[in-house]
DNA sequence: CTTTTCACTGACGCGCGTGTCAGTTTCGGT
DNA sequence: ACCGAAACTGACACGCGCGTCAGTGAAAAG
């Protein structure tokens, strides 16, 4: 039933799916529907309550004094478990990054303490990591903002798309990107700061 | 008449904006309002249509020959009208990012190939700069994608969180981000590219 | 075989928001 | 001052999708 759901809104958005569409795709008649579930925003917020669950839970912090992992590779597994999660269930994260927002002002609030909660991790992590000089000194909102933000067009390009690129790939792409950026130019104007020049090459 | 349009859509989402509170928000009658608009969707589409016009017009090629203006000086330029852009026009600027998708399957097959002419656009800057060395070797398509990620959540939070950050510091730190990422971190595993070691601090 | 329980059905009524249009007001031209 | 055109009004009818509930059939209990 919840798979079907799922399809159902993956494939049509929250707002244009119907219940109607729901009940025939899992092929039960409409009031059976209402014995399981509320109404359709609640089947809607079950699927996505089970799989931010599931993402919240894969994040681990990152220890950089465990003398096990590196804080590299801590970082890489947190970004490997959740690229993994959203493209084993494609659907799901359809809906998640594309139809979630804007379905109603209460669900709004709860998607944003979502995100503020995996954001407020990711910022505790980097301060943590400014003090051990792993992470370059500035506005770690701003950090973490972006790396968000570039995580999740990645991936929802990719589930849009439907692009058949290894996750493996994807991880390395965002973790190069995080450690290096990618522009090589000398920046002459604004606050002038003179940073050691790299080769370009 | 859009103006008001636009401020109900801004407070209420696409879809439980309706039509009434759109007139009464102009202080007109049910009807004028459909003197001037097929519908509801149009209305929404005309705000749209009207915000990314602007934006890509605002979008410049970067021409990496251009003796009076550096790479960085234009990529910076190109990114400080976007910023600019998205933030004069706040109200707007949240339809775009957080209920312009879902309203409609034509709807989002039109942002979706605004997004990708923005996308090409960018690619083909990247893959130029490569040539030049003033990008960095690797997959264009995944850093334009990560870039527009990582801009439009920059944006979306600013506007959403209402902070006043100024608009310069904004540009800054995504060029800062561009440039060099932040992660200062050794990758032991996978790839085991030998980078030069940068200090950190 | 009868009764009770329980999961399921689907036609129906209702509320909401949309789009219309006959009627009214405002304006500009003569 | 008069008239025609144009802009505007808002009560109304219609359709759509939602949630309900009296009814059905099948399985467990007696």
């Amino acid at each position: 039933m919840l798979a079907h759901a799922r399809d159902v809104f993956a494939r049509r958005g929250y707002h244009d799916a119907n219940v109607d569409e729901i009940v025939k795709a899992a092929g039960v008649a409409r009031g059976t529907f209402y014995l399981y579930f509320e109404d359709k925003r609640a089947v809607f917020e079950e699927i996505i309550d089970r799989f931010i669950a599931k993402l919240a839970m894969s994040i681990l912090r990152v220890d950089p004094r465990d003398p096990n992992r590196s804080v590299a590779e801590q970082v890489r597994e947190n970004i490997r478990s959740i690229v993994h999660l959203l493209l084993e269930d494609r659907a799901t994260t359809k809906i998640l990054l594309s139809d979630a927002l804007g379905v109603d002002v209460a669900f709004d609030r709860k998607l944003h303490s979502f995100y503020d909660e995996v954001s407020k991790l990711l910022e505790e992590s980097l301060r943590e990591g400014q003090d051990l000089k792993v992470v370059e000194k500035g506005d770690v909102t701003m950090y973490a903002c972006m790396t968000l933000g570039a995580l999740k067009e990645l991936v929802y390009q990719v589930v849009i798309r439907d692009w058949d690129t290894p996750e493996e790939k994807l991880v390395s792409e965002v973790m190069t990107f995080l450690r290096r950026g990618y522009l090589r130019v000398e920046e002459s104007a604004a606050p002038a700061k003179k940073l050691p020049r790299r080769r370009a090459s």
